[in-house]
RNA sequence: GGCCCCUUGGUCAAGCGGUUAAGACACCGGCCUUUCACGCCGGUAACAGGGGUUCGAGUCCCCUAGGGGUCACCA
């Protein structure tokens, strides 16, 4: 087999979408595994909607996600340039090609006649195709009325007859029937070329041997097979990947929550989870596996693994995934992206580093995101401002409360705090004494640090919020199971 | 609407002519446990419908239905 190289190929005028993130993947998982090249290129050949800012927010997504690739704008490469808008001359090249061959034309249709053209076809219920009006036209009357400043689009002379297959690799022969096709525009007034142009140059140009993409170009495709071939060109293989639907199994959108990888990353995935997510998003090994990591997709990913049929995305397996790599993860690794907010926060000055950390390892286990940690493990930070409604009437509000409460503040005032395991062994031995069970200690004095009933283990959190500390709150939380009983 | 693709539980998904039709998420029980989460055990739940082909069909073919894509001087 020749060399393979693939291409990831976004168009500048958004984010990074997730499908577009799963494509990048799956392009990037084929280059990996058979030693070949990913090109990123830009195709930002519609001016207007194409900004730089876009450029820079995918490409950082791709980055964040571990995607890398071999050639692209801003990685020198042989086949260059990779961005679109940098290659108008090599599309002129060709468009002049086709042109005095014959196989191309200008058209100086108005698109006020096209759009009266297309409506009447409209109501009269028939299918609307380009009716060839300047195909008539000689070049040397074209050329002059471009000398006399018209701007016309150059259109493509397409067969009208005849049935032209697309051998795709997922999907096996797909058949499409010329006649169905209409002179499209390859070049438009402004001289760009179009989507259907610029993808054969540039796959062509860029020596592309595999074209994996989304399920939306595949109607595309004889398009651009007629394009190869009026230019004499091979064919790349063509691999179309289905496309990623909300559940509603609409299309994916805004309104359906976070759709761009940005997104997720600010909402407190982390990279490898949304990889391992969107690997297994439409493709499978076969395997009854769940946990990927990147060398092991590297080495089991194929082409034949890929599902035909569209995949709904589900937020809350990925959050089932994050989570179990939020608990893998070291928690220095995921303080370090909360430093900021935490900093915001006041949860770290300048010598609580170190606690900061601390939380951390023991929060991070227990939430789905990133972001859930810092409300989760607040308390740790910041006084308690109000206890858990159901755990008053079951911890403060009982007879023996005060008691169990006192109990709970001496064993604190007597202990050293010298390790968890200490403090356990502690409690436990004076709920011996008392002749009461140790979790009848435990729920008053997690309700009493953390105003919450669920915490991670109590020692654990006695032991980073320190002796002083556990003797303030668990004071305060007398006086306020007092102020309850005397209502 | 024309053309193209797709169709196994709510979701992902294994299966590639002969299986009691895996597994995961979610959901519901139970266990473990100081709570929560994790973990463990168990449960509910699927081959869109109809025709063929075949000794035998989730697997092959056709039709219908549904979903998606595409028909731009957007990509």
């Amino acid at each position: 087999m020749d060399k393979i190289r693939v291409r990831f190929a976004p168009s500048p005028t958004g984010t990074l979408h997730i499908g577009g993130a799963r494509t990048a993947l799956f392009n990037w998982l084929f280059a990996r595994k058979y030693l070949g090249k990913l090109v990123l290129r830009l195709e930002d050949s519609d001016i207007r909607r194409s900004s730089e800012d876009s450029a820079l927010g995918i490409m950082d997504g791709l980055r964040w996600l571990g995607l890398d690739w071999d050639e692209g704008p801003d990685v020198e490469g042989d086949f260059g340039p990779y961005r679109q808008s940098d290659r108008i001359d090599i599309y002129r090249k060709y468009l002049d090609q086709l042109i005095d061959q014959g196989k191309a034309y200008y058209c100086f249709c108005s698109s006020e006649q096209l759009a009266a053209e297309k409506e009447a076809a409209r109501l009269a219920k028939a299918d609307y195709r380009y009716a060839g009006h300047c195909q008539t036209i000689s070049k040397s009357e074209a050329e002059e009325r471009i000398q006399n400043g018209e701007n016309p689009v150059i259109r493509f002379k397409s067969p009208t007859d005849g049935v032209l297959v697309v051998h795709d690799l997922i999907r096996g022969e797909v058949e499409f029937n010329n006649r169905l096709l209409d002179d499209f525009i390859i070049a438009k007034s402004d001289g760009w070329p179009t989507y259907n142009f610029a993808v054969v140059v540039d796959d062509y140009g860029m020596c592309i041997s595999h074209v994996i993409r989304a399920e939306e170009h595949l109607s595309n495709t004889p398009k651009q097979i007629l394009l190869y071939q009026a230019l004499g060109w091979e064919l790349p293989q063509f691999a179309h990947v289905s496309m990623i639907l909300a559940p509603d199994r609409s299309k994916l959108s805004k309104r359906h929550g976070a759709t761009s990888v940005q997104e997720f990353r600010d909402e407190g995935y982390l990279p490898e989870a949304l990889i391992n997510y969107l690997a297994l998003l439409g493709w499978s090994s076969g395997e009854d596996r769940d946990f990927w990591t990147i060398s092991e997709l590297i080495e089991r990913f194929s082409l034949d693994g890929i599902s035909r049929s569209p995949a709904v995305y589900d937020i809350e397996k990925l959050g089932w995934m994050n989570g179990h790599y939020l608990s893998a993860a070291s928690a220095d690794r995921i303080a370090i992206m909360l430093h900021k907010e935490a900093h915001r926060r006041g949860f770290i000055s300048d010598h609580s580093e170190d606690k900061f950390i601390r939380v951390v390892a023991l929060v991070k286990n227990r939430v789905k995101t990133i972001n859930e940690i810092l409300n989760e493990g607040s308390y740790f930070f910041e006084p308690v401002s109000s206890y858990d409604e159901k755990g008053c009437k079951k911890y403060f509000q009982k007879e023996n409360s005060s008691t169990l409460l006192k109990e709970a503040l001496k064993l604190c005032q007597e202990s050293d705090f010298f390790s968890v395991e200490n403090l356990e062994q502690e409690l436990r031995q004076r709920a011996e004494e008392l002749n009461i069970k140790a979790a009848q200690l435990i729920h008053p004095i997690r309700l009493a640090l953390s105003g919450r009933t669920a915490t991670p283990g109590i020692f654990e959190v006695m032991e980073v919020l320190g002796k002083n500390e556990c003797i303030d709150r668990i004071n305060s939380a007398i006086l306020y199971a007092e102020s309850l009983k005397s209502r």
